[in-house]
DNA sequence: TGCTTGACATAAT
DNA sequence: CATTATGCCAAGC
């Protein structure tokens, strides 16, 4: 049984599908929401795993510094910033990413705020 | 089976 | 925010 189905797997990749275009998440974002506290380089690892015709949109996962981690071949480094370019995330000149602007937010504060006051 | 590596994160300085 | 140290777990050898 390859590693890829693995249920830690599938549940990291089904969060990973979640993410929105022009929006990223970090790895231990990730890690948090597919029930794998701690374990962001599983995160990392299982991504690694993928083939190119699954669908997985690997490229909206980056550190949490905002920056594309390097992995063995600096081939992939340009190709993930074109591609997150391409659906609208800006890079700054440090060649990283604004999290407090592009960051994914699954659950957008549901505060039992209750009836909002002035509405 | 045990050691090393690796698409990371967090805490301390 | 950058560095350094530690935790984490699967894959490769």
């Amino acid at each position: 049984m390859p590693a890829e189905r693995s249920p830690a797997y599938q549940r990291i990749y089904a969060v990973v599908r979640r993410i929105p275009r022009g929006r990223v998440a970090t790895y231990g974002q990730v890690a948090a929401l597919a029930v794998l506290p701690g374990r962001a380089r599983q995160v990392g690892y299982a991504l690694h795993a993928l083939e190119d015709g699954s669908g997985v949109p690997w490229q909206r996962v980056i550190n949490h510094r905002g920056e594309i981690s390097p992995r063995a071949e600096p081939f992939y480094e340009p190709l993930q910033r074109a591609m997150l370019e391409a659906e609208g995330v800006v890079f700054d000149a440090r060649g990283r990413v604004d999290l407090g602007h592009y960051r994914w937010e699954p659950a957008p504060s549901p505060w039992p705020r209750s009836r909002a006051r002035t509405g």
